[in-house]
DNA sequence: TTAAGTATTATGTCCATACATAATAATGCC
DNA sequence: GGCATTATTATGTATGGACATAATACTTAA
């Protein structure tokens, strides 16, 4: 109950789903209730449940109730920047360039999407990609790596960490996601310094 | 204008989006205006926004605006219920029966994932999903066919439209989605009907 | 007993308002 | 001019109240 927002009550629910406070199908206190407890309006924890629905963690009915989804179906969710085929569309050369790579505790969102626990690290990388040595695209991406640990020893310096999941990881065996940002600050200047280096 | 809501307001805006009102990276109204304009609250186009911003489709930042996504990356979000190793993991038989499977025109939310415009077709399967002669799932699964369009021909008896995906179509070429969804009316007859033939 | 109709309940949605926050634009100063 | 400071602006979030709706639980009549 640190900050009182959507997030928070999100993190929290995740937190008490998993470490077991209800069971698999189980329901879980109406929004009324939970709001009381939190300390919010109904509101707000609405939108909390709802985007854990969204995630596919709970499960809701009206006059049901909410229930931790009773049907954890595990599944594999790619999204894939298709950047070479983009860029090669277009007659430009492709390259890619690794900018950062190492274990990390990612955010609730990128948690929940590969089902990990409070704590447990992910590998995070950030990647330039390269059209005719002119900065096209920088990606984000992060990757279980208790359900893909072949990806620590993969030659990441030859293939992008996108074609090599792409080809080596069977679907069935593991969580990953990726997940493309816009420009923020750090990206930009990124950028610009490539941009630069590419014109000298 | 007919009905107010967030979804017709999504609506309504995607299609704009997609006739060109705005081009690539233009900035489109600010909330308030859309609110004046739809005739509801600021809430309601906001929670409209977000959802086509969640979606990938505009970009929003504060002060700054809502634009249209200038980086539409074409992108292949995958998501794959590996519902026959759960079964066989369990000790199971898996078997599929397919229930439904023609073309038909998706709701907002498929349609906007799928990239496909306002009264395009895209294919849509039902698939149930045994055990054991037990029905273990029901699914629904939309196909850009036009992404993949050897769908149409494909051996969908033997193989399940997912694994026939999964080993057929390369990452790179299609927008496909499917969607797992929790058992309606119409499901849990089907589930009964089966559970019931299962036993004599 | 079963079917039809009714009440109850939890979620779904909308509204009007308020304040927070990030980012740009404008300002004033050296 | 260049730089720090201060508006301004559009989105982000929260609130409390209201009504809609779907689905269950209950009741009543055939």
């Amino acid at each position: 109950m640190t900050t009182n927002s959507h997030a928070a009550i999100r993190e929290s629910l995740l937190e008490r789903i998993q470490a077991g406070e209800w069971a698999l199908g189980d329901r879980i206190p109406d929004e009324v209730d939970l709001a009381a407890e939190y300390g919010c309006a109904r509101t707000t924890v609405n939108r909390a449940l709802r985007a854990l629905a969204d995630d596919g963690l709970i499960v809701r009915k009206r006059k049901g109730g909410t229930r931790v989804n009773p049907f954890p179906m595990r599944k594999a969710t790619l999204d894939i920047p298709v950047l070479r085929e983009q860029i090669e569309s277009t007659g430009g050369a492709y390259r890619h360039q690794t900018i950062e790579q190492k274990l990390k505790t990612p955010p609730a969102s990128v948690r929940t999407r590969l089902r990990l626990k409070t704590g447990q690290k992910a590998l995070y990388m950030e990647t330039m990609h390269l059209a005719d040595e002119r900065p096209f695209a920088f990606e984000v991406r992060w990757v279980n790596t208790i359900a893909v640990p072949e990806i620590l020893d993969a030659p990441l310096d030859t293939l992008s960490a996108n074609e090599w999941l792409v080809k080596t990881v069977p679907f069935s065996s593991g969580d990953v996601a990726f997940k493309a940002v816009s420009a923020d600050k750090k990206v930009s200047k990124a950028l610009e310094a490539q941009e630069g280096a590419a014109i000298f």
